[in-house]
RNA sequence: GGGCGGUUAGCUCAGUGGUUAGAGCACUACCCUUACAAGGUAGGGGCCGCAGGUUCAAGUCCUGCACCGCCCA
């Protein structure tokens, strides 16, 4: 073994032997509990983030840990289409060779698609593996594999017969760019610095009318001027018709309760066709509808001379135009909130479209139900009342999509305006007339609308498959809070419309991955942290130490450029250690060690590492049981940096009995690395997996590889004398190392040192090798010295030098000032009657045992003082 | 406007009412001691954002305020 860890020429090969193993494949015959995981698709186009990263390290210790405590573990891997980011990016590839989508026809281009998903699409897949995610693969499932387009197609027909899917004319977010309707959940709102316009518009009666607005160019497009009732500016005006300028149109004045009476001069305009509160508006006064704008957000012929401008470049001109005919009275600064596309960040058109939508509101009930009744969990819990909100304020969804790249709604129009025609097959003749002229709805679904069955079609769905029967309900979504409206609580109304049970019982939401000043990282930002790089560089395990040890249960993650170097170092110390280990083996020429059965006949230290690991089992387990990911990973480093290779190796290093090292020592230290490498497999896989294949045959292993070993359980292993024995050596150490450095002996001199309690020969090896001292007698202070008391007795330690008596006086002097401190707080507290009244038993017993303790600390202060003082003399 | 989260060491962050508030990095001093310098040993460094309150006991619970971030309208 080399003498630095080298995780790429190791980590390919080990996942390499994982897959050809088959163990992360699963059985659906299999008869063990089960314990299943669907990931949250990353898109088809997608390159691995930071953010995909934490994700699936969460789900792979979840399924490590359940595959290793034995249950049937299954984790469900695959992509979605993601249409319109797809079809982007296809779109885009085209254009380099001057090919435009529209040129190319909808069959051709879907075909280019599908080429490009065949030659990319895996790209994400194998980034997965290089992380080490333990899918199983034989399972992996795409949006737009024929299985899951089957269920779509069943899902919109069961919904559209149940009544709860409709066509309807409504404002919907457009995008002019991608030239297709997005849900309210695809537009992104952020403050801009924009512009209020204050336009008059010339009252039929006489004088003018104020309206303010900062969209102007949809002026063209008003067919009212609305004000409040109740405003009294306004009273006589109400009935009374304006000219609209530049199109001329004759429109009226309504008096509507929606119209804000602080806002602007509290006069609107009305355009219904392109405002969601004036489509609102207009629908209840009976108001014309006029389109303005084509859709690629171009003016059309509605828009009388401005027609086949820019709707940007038309706003400049209409203020200019305005400003001619003296109709724009002033402009002020102004803060809104504007919409934007989330795969294109054009801004978004309310626009007025033929478009699909799903009722929400029967789905939403079940959805809320459960999550009230406390059937499906969150972690945090806090995410519950998010979800919740949006559950009880939900609308309808538009489900309908204009693009080519997706799944084509099942439903067909007759050329004899028949009733269209719902089916999942496809349908050649017109079930009412004959006719077989039939044309398909040219629009694709929203790719949530598949995303939403991914829990059960994945499985089959509708098909009754005996995957499905036995693996839904999965158990733990783990998910980012980004994606709770769009996808989690979807899946949960899908579950239960479609199965009749919730898809899960845990969601685990985990925090977004933020650079270390607290912004999302983006690639137009610069950033960025490449996860792919950080592989390549340091291996998937530093990265995931890096980044499970520093996201706290359900909070934002920051990372530092550096994050990776923690995991990368404990990487570098676990190789190290257990090279030092089979080194021992090696040397004794030992082979097919077995842990200790029986732990009664074995020293202090030996008894000490062991219970300390039985605790690290148990720790390890809480922590994963409550996603308390960090926690439990960190425990695990501070047990094996500090616990095992600091002291409990050290001290194996003092055993000369060739008998006790082969019997006992070299097995506890086996069992020691052994269960320490299982704890941590899940965290960081490769390594773990590695030196385990470098142990076989000088232990005896419950499996061919560590993957599909067996999970650690405690045994309640404890021994107080021992701990006692070792907390004694343990100070008695340190108390020796600070002198000497303090007093600049180089650690490695050998020293003399004398004590006053009693020291057995294993205790006194120890100190000797751990503290570097030649010798250790009884006590005697007529020798040149310097003591310390300590609990334990006092411990001198021959010293010729110089010190400086100031120093050490002054610092200890110090020291009993913070002590007495502590103690007059404890003792206050133990003269306290309510505190002695309602403190619970163990709490008053421990401050009473603190003040002992705290009370011995600063006499054997005060000793240390008398003698320095007394040496000084 | 409504809601949620954060504010703890120079930096990045843990801390699930009950020891004298912790870790990693950085810093200081000494050390290439035969597993590891990606290492070892020892050390310095904190009005836990501010102000109240609840409690025998508050970094932790409650209220208000300030600042930072997010979500929804």
């Amino acid at each position: 073994m080399e003498s630095k860890y080298n995780p790429k020429e190791v980590e390919e090969k080990i996942y390499k032997m994982w897959e050809e193993n088959g163990y992360f494949y699963v059985r659906s015959d299999n008869t063990k509990e089960k314990y299943v995981i669907v990931i949250p698709p990353p898109n088809v186009t997608g390159f691995l983030h930071m953010g995909h990263a934490l994700n699936n390290t969460i789900q792979d210790i979840l399924i490590r840990w359940k595959r290793m405590s034995n249950f049937c573990a299954l984790w469900v891997p695959g992509t979605d289409h993601a249409g319109i980011a797809t079809q982007n990016v296809v779109e885009k590839e085209l254009l380099k060779k001057g090919i435009t989508r529209k040129q190319l026809g909808r069959e051709k281009f879907i075909e280019e698609v599908w080429k490009w998903k065949e030659k990319y699409g895996s790209r994400i897949i194998y980034q997965l593996k290089k992380l080490g995610a333990s899918c199983d693969w034989t399972r992996t499932r795409f949006t737009m594999d024929q299985m899951l387009s089957n269920a779509v197609k069943e899902c919109f027909v069961r919904l559209y017969k149940k009544g709860l899917i409709y066509k309807g004319k409504k404002i919907i977010n457009w995008c002019p760019r991608c030239e297709t309707a997005l849900s309210d959940e695809e537009v992104e709102y952020r403050d801009e610095e924009s512009q209020l316009f204050y336009i008059k518009y010339p009252v039929l009666e006489g004088g003018f009318i104020e309206v303010a607005t900062t969209r102007p160019e949809t002026m063209l497009g008003d067919t009212a001027v609305a004000v409040n009732p109740k405003d009294n500016r306004y009273k006589n005006l109400i009935g009374k018709k304006v000219k609209l300028p530049f199109v001329e149109r004759i429109i009226p004045i309504i008096a509507d309760e929606k119209v804000e009476i602080e806002f602007g001069t509290g006069a609107v305009k009305v355009t219904p066709a392109h405002d969601l509160n004036d489509f609102e508006i207009a629908q209840k006064h009976n108001l014309d509808f006029i389109l303005i704008m084509n859709e690629e957000g171009i003016m059309n012929e509605n828009a009388g001379k401005f027609n086949k401008l820019d709707r940007f470049e038309c706003r400049k001109l209409i203020i200019e135009e305005l400003n001619k005919l003296s109709l724009l009275s002033k402009v002020e600064p102004y803060t809104n909130r504007v919409g934007h596309c989330y795969r294109c960040d054009t801004v978004i058109e309310p626009y007025l479209s033929n478009q699909w939508f799903v009722k929400m509101k029967p789905l939403a009930e079940p959805a809320i139900k459960v999550a009230e009744e406390g059937k499906l969990k969150f972690y945090p819990e806090r995410w519950k009342k998010v979800y919740l909100q949006w559950l009880y304020n939900i609308k309808d969804w538009c489900i309908s999509r204009q693009i080519w790249w997706g799944h084509r709604i099942p439903v067909w129009y007759c050329e004899n305006n028949c009733p269209p025609i719902v089916e999942k097959e496809e349908i050649k003749e017109c079930p009412n007339c004959g006719s077989e002229e039939l044309k398909m709805d040219e629009d694709v679904l929203d790719t949530w609308f598949s995303s939403w069955l991914w829990p059960f079609s994945v499985f089959g769905w509708p098909e009754k498959t005996k995957d499905l029967e036995i693996f839904y309900p999965t158990d733990t979504l783990v998910t980012a809070q980004e994606i709770l409206f769009f996808w989690v609580a979807r899946m949960v109304m899908a579950g239960l419309e479609f199965m009749g049970d919730i898809p899960f019982e845990n969601v685990y939401i985990h925090g977004t991955v933020r650079d270390s000043s607290g912004k999302k990282m983006s690639k137009s930002l610069g950033n960025v942290i490449d996860p792919v790089e950080i592989i390549d560089k340091y291996g998937a395990d530093s990265l995931r130490f890096g980044l499970i040890s520093s996201t706290a249960f359900g909070q934002d993650v920051f990372l530092s450029p550096d994050f990776h170097i923690k995991g990368r170092n404990f990487t570098n110390k676990i190789w190290n250690s257990s090279r030092y280990i089979l080194k021992r083996c090696e040397e004794l020429k030992i082979e097919n060690i077995s842990f200790l059965k029986n732990r009664e006949n074995i020293e202090f230290p030996e008894k000490w590492i062991l219970i300390k690991l039985d605790e690290i089992v148990k720790k390890t387990n809480n922590s994963l049981e409550k996603f308390y990911f960090n926690e439990g990973l960190n425990n695990l480093y501070s047990f094996y940096w500090h616990d095992f290779c600091d002291w409990y190796i050290e001290i194996s290093k003092v055993y000369k009995d060739v008998d006790y090292i082969k019997n006992i020592v070299i097995p506890v230290l086996c069992e020691v690395l052994i269960v320490s490498l299982k704890l941590l497999h899940p965290f960081i896989p490769f390594i773990t997996e590695q030196i385990w294949q470098n142990l076989k045959g000088y232990i005896n292993f419950d499996s061919e590889s560590i993957t599909v070993s067996k999970w650690p359980q405690p045994i309640n292993f404890y021994d107080r004398e021992a701990l006692n024995k070792f907390e004694r050596i343990k100070d008695i150490i340190i108390a020796i190392r600070d002198t000497k450095t303090r007093f600049k002996i180089p650690i490695e001199q050998n020293v003399e040192c004398f004590f006053d309690g009693d020291l057995n020969q294993l205790e006194k090896d120890i100190i000797k090798k751990l503290a570097g001292v030649k010798e250790i007698k009884k006590l005697d202070i007529e020798k040149n010295i310097f003591i310390r008391h300590l609990a334990w007795g006092g411990l001198g330690i021959s010293f010729s030098g110089i010190i400086n008596i100031s120093k050490e006086k002054e610092k200890r002097l110090k020291e009993i000032e913070e002590l007495k401190k502590i103690l007059l707080n404890i003792e206050n507290r133990l003269k306290n009657e309510e505190f002695l009244r309602k403190a619970p038993f163990e709490v008053i017993e421990k401050e009473k045992k603190k003040i002992v303790e705290l009370e011995e600390k600063i006499k054997n202060l005060q000793k240390d003082i008398q003698f320095i003082e007394k040496r000084s003399e």
